[in-house]
DNA sequence: GCTTCGAACTTTAGAGTTGAAGTCTTCAGC
DNA sequence: GCTGAAGACTTCAACTCTAAAGTTCGAAGC
């Protein structure tokens, strides 16, 4: 290893200075407003008002994301088993759906929904058994104890969402409540072509 | 197999009776509306008006993410090759991350991020390289290629998008936006507790 | 009744993710 | 300089999802 006899130090400088004010930890990505110029300035047909409406619902939903996770996190189950536990409430008493319509539901491949049910049976949050009437089916039914596992989950999911919601009045959370549901139902009703536009049913 | 000779008959009619009214072929998950009142029956201290934009919010993601998913493939990327196209576009020129900086970005492990950056350089997408003067570093470049890609993809998402707010005046879409940017401060400020409850920061 | 088609679910193989362990480089103290 | 500790990335094993093939049962035609 044949060195100059400075060339380590001379690293280090050289690194100091292509980073020279971080020994404040910067937080984990850009904020929406740099996220936005970026694009700008990248990007210039972009319109910024759009583009801040649906950057911020997607960080939004992905921090709502996380905070449920650490949640469900604490009553020993996942956010998938949650969905799974949803999809079944939702249904109604007595809680029994097929797994191809649980699979439909969720948006998952009918495969997924196997592996799921496995698990979920076997920590005793769902049943699994044939159909008597129709034996190539399944009926997957909630537990006593699913339901319980919802419940709690309702509960701290609830708190979570009062907070969140905090600073906006009634009036303010009523038309955010229907603005997006028109943009829901846009995408919903909308069939989207082989590019993904979105066209008219009118 | 003794079966008594109408057995079969029988069966059919009971599978019959249990399922009536299955002709016309449901949507795939109850609508918004059915979703919340279910709750409510289920769990009576929810407050309905906040669970409609909760809800809203959640479903459009996923369906957003849908179309996204649809727009990528005929780029033929994915959405997670986006989202790092993404983040290095937004740190602006020279278009350089180190892995880590990557991960910590898009709220994945650096395992996930070393297998991304095989993907994507393997596809000519990225570039990573040693830092030269800190040999523990890595560098990953945008390409000239990753930079078009990621150009096509905001071409076509941008058009998504504008289809998406069609319904929305330029008032509501500035108002849309600057709630939703309150909400996410609320999420990003706010330090979690154990159960995931917002705390405030005053 | 027998056979074939179709429907509902499961199994398998492959891709992508996580958490933990491992490797290599740099930093700090002696 | 040498040695141990810390940092940045990678590798490994286990898990979850998708797509496709496989299995089993029921329905319809002969």
């Amino acid at each position: 290893m044949t060195k100059d006899f400075n060339a380590n130090a001379l690293r280090v400088i050289l690194r100091r200075m292509s980073e020279p004010s971080d020994a404040v930890p910067r937080p984990a990505e850009p904020s929406l407003e740099e996220q936005i110029a970026a694009y700008q300035r990248e990007f210039q047909d972009l319109d910024p008002q759009v583009e801040k409406v649906v950057s911020a619902l997607q960080r939004l939903n992905r921090r709502m994301n996380v905070a449920y996770g650490r949640q469900t996190a604490t009553l020993g189950i996942s956010n998938a088993e949650w969905e799974v536990l949803k999809a079944l409430v939702v249904s109604g008493a007595p809680y029994r759906l097929g797994p191809g319509e649980l699979a439909k539901r969720l948006g998952l491949t009918p495969a997924a929904m196997t592996h799921r049910i496995d698990r979920m049976a076997s920590e005793g949050l769902v049943n699994r058994e044939r159909d008597e009437n129709n034996r190539v089916r399944v009926i997957v039914e909630l537990t006593t104890e699913g339901r319980e596992k919802w419940l709690e989950a309702m509960r701290l999911a609830s708190v979570f969402e009062e907070d969140l919601l905090q600073d906006l009045d009634s009036r303010e959370r009523g038309l955010l409540g229907d603005v997006l549901t028109r943009l829901l139902r846009r995408v919903e009703d909308a069939q989207p072509d082989a590019e993904g536009r979105l066209t008219d049913l009118d």
